[in-house]
DNA sequence: CCCACCGAGTTCCCTCAAGGAACTTAGCTG
DNA sequence: CAGCTAAGTTCCTTGAGGGAACTCGGTGGG
């Protein structure tokens, strides 16, 4: 939550950070995709404060990213999960951790690999044209107005 | 610049968060991509405080996203142009876009569609494996220590 | 020569969110 | 009953975001 409301821009970039842009929220969907899913252990894993820890949280559920359900009564304890809105920007952190490993690894490496599970080599993701299937990044797009975008002045 | 730093994280998502994460920050890039280059422009089109915008831009110059330089002498003027670590940050950009395009659209559509000039559609982006080209989603993907990991405990 | 103007910041001040630590609550467990 | 644990919640301090006004160097007009 900072001061300017994003999400009411016409912009799909400002909208998507409306929901992960604050502090710790990609990294706490990080975690949550590598399998640490309760409020403490994110607590520790990430050494964020607790209270931001609690607002993020019930902002990521409330923007159906995360889904919080009880994995036992007696005592009620809640993890929280993935839903798939969240499994699918776990796709975009991906494209983040590439050009991080790419630009920021230092002499060391990457701190982490990505094994595709399908053909078992550690990789990395390119962007593809969801149309022709070809290679496709930044460079090669023009972008257009869609039909979500604002009207606009008549030609002057 | 948020309270934590990430930068020093053993986590190329935290690290790309610390160069891109505080908030109006993908939304200046965005802009750039998008050809709005100067100051006052930037500042009109996004309604950012100036103090805040001048932050932001002497950041991301610092981490070599952007390029500052002039484009007139007599007076000296500058603009602000994307580096090539800025343009393959774009394409995350366009991931995110696209999740916002997918999830957050409403009932208008998308504000914007990317046509991918090799094919002339209007498209978006999927992700690729580097190694196998085949499709590759954060749910086909195990995540293993990379060369960079921090050391770990013994086995307890 | 003087004045207004423009781009590109910089300074000042106020408010609100991030961070930390301590406290709370509900239900086990010994 | 005392203590423990998970999951928050409350309180306080600090510092970043926002807005508006100010600055600075150069230019163009009268």
């Amino acid at each position: 939550m900072q001061r300017t409301r994003f999400g009411d821009m016409p912009c799909s970039i400002a909208r998507t950070w409306n929901v992960i842009g604050e502090p710790w929220s990609p990294l706490i969907l990080r975690d949550i995709y590598v399998g640490v899913r309760r409020f403490d252990d994110l607590q520790a894993s990430l050494g964020i404060s607790r209270k931001v820890l609690a607002e993020r949280l019930a902002w990521l559920v409330d923007q159906q990213v995360l889904d919080r359900h009880p994995y036992t009564n007696r005592p009620t304890r809640h993890e929280y999960v993935l839903t798939p809105r969240g499994a699918e920007l776990c796709d975009a952190l991906l494209v983040l951790a590439g050009w991080g490993d790419r630009w920021l690894a230092g002499e060391d490496g990457p701190p982490a690999l990505f094994r595709h599970r399908s053909c078992g080599e550690a990789s990395n993701v390119t962007l593809h044209c969801s149309h022709c299937d070809q290679p496709m990044t930044a460079a090669d797009v023009d972008v257009l107005d869609g039909p979500g975008a604002p009207a606009r002045e008549e030609t002057p």
